[in-house]
DNA sequence: GTGAAAGCGCTAACAA
DNA sequence: TTGTTAGCGCTTTCAC
């Protein structure tokens, strides 16, 4: 903030008034061109940058967008956020992010901290499943991203997700065809979706007369500290011949174990495809979600929601691409 | 950019006048306890939230940093984007992220960007040794990371970079130990890097009395496109027992590029670590950069910065701790 | 301890 | 085609 050069400068130099150097700045039509060439030629001289904050103010809208992540070193949320500022600052928006460590503080926090920037929309990834949204957002305009807002206010929303059920079911399935009987799960601990992803579990179990085994799904904790523990009680203790990671920390978690156990004859499923897994030994089949595409189709309904507030809400789900990796 | 309850509003209801608000939501001392308790009742049931363009327009300080970086999707990047965002946000600074995919005309938009949302500095990890930063910058405050401005201008502004010559060093001394006895080099794109990485290299090769080879030094192209084809070059035909990688996106090449080869006995080494490595059946020796520690230091020296724009310019370099994984 | 008034830099009526 | 004026929401003298 130390551009002291303003309007009123180049206003002086050019010889006419802040508002004719506003409207050939801002290519207004009915400016002179000889005006409008003089005008830009002292505001480059000058090194004149024209204070955002303030034309902000004025039009009442920022022309930034705000999003919360729960980490952005999550792969998954790397690649959204590039995704996501891509498609903005396409439209001419640039972006705010906020790490939130799937910690409630921070979210309502980092959620305050744009409100007071006046972010025109927010795309958020729920750390909360808890959190009073309506309250907090007031009537600024927000997409949920891949983790949805509580179930009572779920619909007063835009939400952009992947289908959970169907990437789940296709990856079961490519494990069942390949000849696993007995098939653990270490869901996610982000409830609404875990419930999907576990529903597609099942429902592939079912679809080859598979019986489902309580003892063999099990849920990681938030920071999937004991993710490494229930691979080996699932692998080893329950005899699970194939494993299923809700989601790519989980298999990170997986992959962690799996040199101690020495075992040779099992395989694994993901959801969320991941580049590295390209390199691995072992062969892991992935639901790969279509995340610049989720990242697209929330900035798109954010903006224009932000243009037409009266638009009704919408869920948007996209399928996921399995990833078969023999 | 929707809150269209102001401090006005607040002052009505309270009866007070809108500078008191201002200072008893401040925490202004001299405000009487009584009516600091009572605006704040209202504030919070009016769900009043400050603007924080017009406070940043009148205090002239936008608190918010800018960061400039060729991709987030580059772990590199996405880690040091985190530790900035963490350090800056500890501060009461947010920041703006803008990836320039090494585009010079994409870093130039950004940085104005940037400066039309009145950053108070910036952090910027170049894509442009030909650029004018000086011009561009103005007096806005900056601190270069990892990748320098050029020569004729890089004292004018702070850096903060790693050891890369004692780093590569260490990394080619390893290799050297465990019998390789003619080491590839696949160079990075970024010039200043990369001959600081091949000085070190160098001064490995000459401490084991190996000669060097021009054949086996070569340099990938920004975009990474020739590094497969690199790496059959040096591993096949020049028939080098281990291969050094200059920097993270290099090595993914390099790993692309091995199955093909079937090769059995040879070396890998890479600046710039990742936990993926530790999953791959080939080890890896590597240079670990203190990333959390280079974006530490250089968000304290740019607010140290934008806090006295007299501080004489300085570099600061970070030791690479070597992670030799056998 | 509180209020009145000015002004940060900009844009948008309304005039000329 | 251009200038004058008001005001976006806030903080900060300067009074009282």
């Amino acid at each position: 903030m130390s551009t002291n050069i303003t309007i009123k400068d180049v206003a002086q130099q050019a010889g006419v008034s802040e508002a004719t150097v506003s409207r050939a700045l801002n290519n207004s039509p009915q400016v002179k061109q000889a005006t409008r060439l003089k005008i830009q030629t002292i505001a480059d001289r000058l090194g004149y940058h024209p204070n955002g904050l303030a034309r902000s103010i004025r039009v009442q809208r920022s022309h930034t967008l705000g999003m919360i992540i729960p980490d952005i070193l999550n792969g998954f949320f790397t690649q959204l956020s590039r995704a996501i500022e891509d498609v903005a600052s396409q439209a001419g928006y640039d972006v705010l992010i906020v790490n939130t460590d799937e910690h409630l503080k921070k979210e309502a926090k980092g959620i305050n901290l744009m409100l007071e920037k006046q972010v025109d929309g927010l795309i958020i990834t729920s750390a909360g499943a808890f959190t009073d949204y309506p309250k907090m957002l007031g009537h600024t305009p927000a997409v949920f991203v891949d983790r949805m807002p509580p179930a009572n206010i779920v619909s007063q929303y835009d939400r952009v997700l992947v289908d959970n059920i169907q990437g789940t079911q296709d990856i079961i399935d490519c494990l069942i065809k390949r000849g696993a009987q007995r098939i653990g799960i270490i869901n996610s601990a982000v409830s609404a979706t875990a419930t999907e992803r576990l529903q597609g579990y099942h429902r592939a179990l079912a679809a080859a007369n598979l019986s489902p085994d309580p003892d063999i799904e099990v849920t990681a904790r938030t920071d999937g500290s004991n993710v490494p523990q229930m691979t080996r009680q699932l692998l080893v203790n329950q005899k699970c011949d194939a494993l299923f990671a809700a989601d790519n920390t989980i298999m990170t978690g997986v992959l962690t174990k799996l040199p101690d156990l020495h075992l040779t004859h099992f395989q694994l499923g993901a959801f969320d495809d991941n580049e590295w897994f390209n390199f691995l030994p072992q062969p892991i089949v992935t639901a790969k979600q279509p995340i610049a595409e989720l990242g697209r189709v929330a900035v798109e309904r954010l903006l224009a929601r932000v243009a037409n507030d009266q638009l009704p809400t919408q869920e948007f789900r996209l399928p996921a691409e399995i990833i078969p990796r023999s």
